[in-house]
RNA sequence: GGAGGGGUACCAAAGCGGUCAAAUGGGGCGGGCUGUAAACCCGUUGACUUCGGUCUUCGAAGGUUCGAAUCCUUCCCCCUCCA
C-alpha cells in the first residue's frame, strides 16, 4: 500500500518507536480506526510543544482514521510526574474544567469537525477516573500489573538508578493512563495511542493492560522529542510560550517564531508542521533558505490562525524588516501623549523592569522609528509620529511595535 | 536510628565578619558581523531612582556585632556513609 498512515508518518520525522509496527500498517490499511492521545490540561491552552501531538491527529484523518482526544482532566488532577522535578501545583476544579473548554477550541481549529466519520471525539478521562471503587480497581486492573514489569520501565529504572525517589502516586499514574486505553478500548473501540517518546512506558502498559484484560490487540506509537539544533527543548522563546492562542499570542509573533528557526530545523520543521506534501517539500529545500522559513511561517502560521492573518504577518514582516518601514500589521499599543519612553514600553508589555529597559537604553537597543534612543527622558509626543500617525518602537533588531497616541 | 556533608542569583558553582548586589562558567538580553540563521567578538544580567543614591536578596526564624551570605541557636529540606 502506496502513502499509507504509517509510511506518511515516518515520512515527516513523526515516528520513534511502535509496540509492532508491520501489524498496525497491515490493520490500518485493511480498515479505518480510531486513535487517542492525551493531553495536559495544565495550562489555559496549548503550546508549539504538543503541535506535533497534533499534526498527529491531522494526519490520522487525512488518511481516514478518527481521532479521540483526552483531555486528562481527571489525570491532570495527579499530576504526570515523569521527568518533573518540582510537584506541580495544585489547579482548582474550576479552573482545569476552564482549561480543558479552551483547550478543546485549539483542536476544532486544527481537526476537521463536519464529516461525522472523521472528526475528533473528545472525552476527558475525569468522567470514569472519578467512578473508580479502589478495592475493584486493585482486584480487576491491579493484578495484571507486576511490579517487577513496572521496574523494567526506563521512567522507572532511572529514577530508581539515580536514586530519587518514586512515590506510589507516580506508579498510580502508569496505571491510570493504561486504564485510560482499556476504557477508550471498550466505549470506542479506540485501537492505539500515540504519544511522545516519553510516554512509551505509559503506552506500553496500556497496551499490555488491553491485551490481557480484554485480550485484544491494540498498538502504540511514539513521536520524537523535538529537539532544536541548538540544544533546546523546542517551544519556548524570549517572550515564554509560543501559544497556539491568538489571545496569548498574536498570529503575528507565531509568524514570527517559525521566521526565526534555525536553519538546520528547517527541512525537518517542513515535514513536521505543514501540509505540504513530501514531494513538493522536496523541491522546497533547494530554494534560498531564508525562503524556506518564509514559506514554513506562511503555512504554520495559516494552519493555525488562517489565510488572511498569516498574509498580513508576512507583508508585516517584509516592510518591518527588508523595507525598514513602519509595518501596519505590528501589534499595538495606545499611550497618552508625552508620556515618557520607559512607561511606553512597560505597558507595551514587552520588558516589564524599568532598570532593564534604561539597561538597552544604554546599551543601544532601543529604538524610535529607526532612531537609537539616547536617553531615557524622552517622552512620547505627536512630532514623533510618521506619516501614517504611529509611531514604530523597536526592542532589540526583532521586536516591533506600533505606538499610538490618543 | 547513628556519623558526616550541604542548601548562595535563571542554572551550576565560589565566597566563610566589612572592600558583597555577591568571583567564575553556562543560559538570557543588547550591540557588532550577517541573512530576522549559525559561529564568532564586545557589552550587560536584583528592583526602584530626582543618577546623588535608596530598598530587598545568600533554605526559614531568631540572636551576637558598629557591621553577617559569612559567627551562635532553633527549625525545615537535600545528599553520602553506617545500621
Amino acid at each position: 500500500m502506496e502513502n499509507s498512515f504509517l509510511k506518511e508518518f515516518k515520512e515527516r520525522e513523526y515516528f520513534n518507536q511502535c509496540t509492532n509496527s508491520e501489524e498496525l500498517e497491515q490493520l490500518m490499511n485493511k480498515k479505518k480506526i480510531k486513535a487517542y492521545i492525551g493531553f495536559d490540561c495544565t495550562a489555559p491552552s496549548l503550546h508549539v510543544g504538543s503541535l506535533l501531538q497534533i499534526m498527529c491527529l491531522r494526519l490520522l484523518q487525512k488518511h481516514g482514521h478518527q481521532p479521540i482526544v483526552l483531555l486528562g482532566g481527571g489525570t491532570t488532577r495527579i499530576g504526570d510526574p515523569s521527568g518533573k522535578e518540582e510537584t506541580r501545583k495544585i489547579l482548582s476544579e474550576k479552573q482545569i474544567e476552564k482549561n480543558i473548554k479552551n483547550i478543546e477550541k485549539v483542536f476544532k481549529i486544527y481537526l476537521k469537525t463536519s464529516n461525522p466519520k472523521l472528526k475528533p471525539i473528545f472525552v476527558n478521562n475525569y468522567k470514569w477516573l472519578k467512578k473508580l471503587n479502589y478495592i475493584k480497581f486493585l482486584r480487576e486492573i491491579g493484578k495484571h500489573f507486576t511490579i517487577n514489569k513496572m521496574l523494567s520501565f526506563d521512567s522507572v529504572k532511572l529514577r530508581l538508578e539515580r536514586e530519587q525517589s518514586l512515590s506510589y502516586m507516580e506508579f498510580n499514574y502508569m496505571i491510570l493512563q493504561a486504564y485510560d486505553f482499556l476504557e477508550l478500548n471498550k466505549t470506542e473501540n479506540c485501537l492505539m495511542q500515540i504519544g511522545g517518546s516519553d510516554q512509551w512506558g505509559n503506552i506500553v502498559n496500556g497496551v499490555d493492560l488491553v491485551k490481557r484484560y480484554s485480550s485484544k490487540q491494540v498498538y502504540g506509537l511514539t513521536t520524537p522529542l523535538i529537539t532544536l539544533a541548538s540544544g533546546v527543548k523546542m517551544g519556548k522563546t524570549e517572550k515564554g510560550a509560543v501559544w497556539l492562542d491568538s489571545k496569548l499570542l498574536s498570529s503575528y509573533d507565531y509568524w514570527q517564531f517559525w521566521r526565526n528557526t534555525d536553519d538546520r530545523d528547517v527541512l525537518k520543521f517542513l515535514k513536521m508542521f505543514t501540509d505540504l506534501e513530501i514531494n513538493r517539500i522536496d523541491v522546497i529545500k533547494n530554494k534560498d533558505i531564508n525562503e524556506q522559513k518564509i514559506i514554513l511561517a506562511n503555512e504554520a502560521t495559516k494552519m493555525l490562525h488562517g489565510k488572511s492573518e498569516s498574509e498580513k504577518a508576512e507583508k508585516t514582516a517584509k516592510k518591518t524588516f527588508e523595507d525598514n518601514l513602519s509595518g501596519e500589521g505590528l501589534p499595538s499599543i495606545n499611550v497618552k501623549e508625552n508620556i515618557n519612553i520607559v512607561d511606553a514600553i512597560i505597558l507595551s508589555k514587552l520588558q516589564n523592569s524599568k532598570s532593564e529597559i534604561r539597561r538597552l537604553i544604554k546599551g543601544r537597543g532601543i529604538k524610535i522609528n529607526n532612531t537609537i534612543v539616547e536617553n531615557d527622558k524622552i517622552e512620547i509626543n505627536k512630532n514623533l509620529l510618521n506619516d501614517q500617525g504611529f509611531l514604530k518602537l523597536s526592542i532589540g533588531k526583532k521586536k516591533h511595535i506600533k505606538v499610538i497616541i490618543n
